[in-house]
DNA sequence: GTCTATAGCTAGATAGAC
DNA sequence: GTCTATCTAGCTATAGAC
């Protein structure tokens, strides 16, 4: 336990080559980066990388995985209140919208291993170990629409297609970068486009969910 | 004239190579595809494509010019109508869609040209000739979202962000491959589903978008 | 844990025969 | 227009000294 503590301590190097390669990756994705350039930033030599991460492939999978991880974490933190389905749905959009403008480099991240899936990490025919967390993820949030629609809390949406769009909705903006700030007339990683990017989606989702007959309220 | 249209009959193995390239840049983009490949599926040697496209940069900037004109054809025929905002977002989602879901190479690419913008073809300092396409397909989204706003069709959204939403919910939707048929349980190419990914949008949109009180109507 | 050196390979691109 | 042959440069990964 306590050994397993200290272990789990990364060495500076380590940590120092997962935030390197987590920015050029996010911006070029794998076959687009060397090792090389991702050595300079850290300040090594390429060989000494190898010490880390025995394979680019493996480095590749642990930046994802973090990346999902810490996703999943403000997510999941959001998702444990006990309100009602229409608010656990302003809550979700409000933590994946926080944690994807947190930090330049998720959303591209995130966006790669959605839609990249197979083709990247595709020679070793094993299963990446990020796909768990991924699956979670996005099964929750099914879960979530399902529940309210089955609940009469949202209109009979199909909870897969909503998924879909929600991902494209909040990944994908946080994704598009100079295009975005181009669309929006502002930087989207601006406090300001995050709140409105929060208040936007959220308000188009009340109103595009809400039942039909104004019944109850 | 005459000639000219002699000329713009592309040969048939430029537009094989295109093709093929094109199949090849959507699964794993610029940097992990290498004209070998691209000179296999062809049936040529790797040399002989630099007769036809002098660098793979050229090559790879005509293949999204023609994806993204792709598009192009297809919406702005679609919005020509003289119908009132609701109807012609109806049918830009139509068309979008259409298009996107016709061949599963469209999307793919399209989105790699929307996040990866300066990175792939970050070298010579050009603009890249199909981002004129790219502005007209988007600055005719942004200007009927916001005349629909003006003229009190819509809620009081910004445009820009819809924008960004409707941006994600098609493209990504459908460059979202393995993962997209498994979290709708059947495939987003099939016919059933994408007409249901039609239905689904324009649903959420109507309804998201609809002005607070039915005044007129 | 980091280094130098290098293996083994493939990439994009060019030269020139046919 | 397509070919063979080749150039230069980059890549991932390994070996082994320190």
């Amino acid at each position: 336990m306590l050994s397993e503590t200290l272990a789990s301590v990364p060495s500076e190097s380590r940590a120092k080559i997962l935030d390197v390669a987590e920015v050029l990756f996010a911006r070029r994705g794998y076959a687009g980066v060397g090792l090389r350039e991702v050595a300079e930033g850290v300040g090594l030599r390429k060989s000494s990388l190898f010490h880390h991460f025995p394979t680019k492939q493996g480095l590749y999978s642990e930046v994802l995985g973090r990346v999902l991880e810490r996703i999943e974490v403000s997510v999941s933190a959001a998702m444990r209140s006990r309100d009602g389905h229409a608010e656990r749905l302003d809550r979700w959009i409000d933590a994946v919208v926080d944690v994807l403008a947190e930090h330049p480099t998720t959303a591209r991240l995130a966006l790669r291993s959605l839609f990249e899936d197979d083709d990247v990490t595709r020679e070793p025919a094993s299963p990446p170990p990020y796909e768990e967390t991924l699956a979670r993820l996005i099964g929750g949030f099914q879960k979530l629409v399902a529940d309210g629609v089955a609940a009469g809390a949202f209109r009979d949406v199909s909870p897969g297609h909503l998924t879909q769009t929600l991902i494209g909705a909040t990944v994908y903006h946080f994704a598009s970068a100079d295009l975005g700030d181009e669309i929006l007339g502002a930087p989207i990683f601006s406090a300001d486009q995050v709140s409105e990017r929060k208040r936007e989606l959220k308000a188009l989702v009340r109103n595009g969910l809400a039942p039909r007959e104004p019944s109850t309220k």
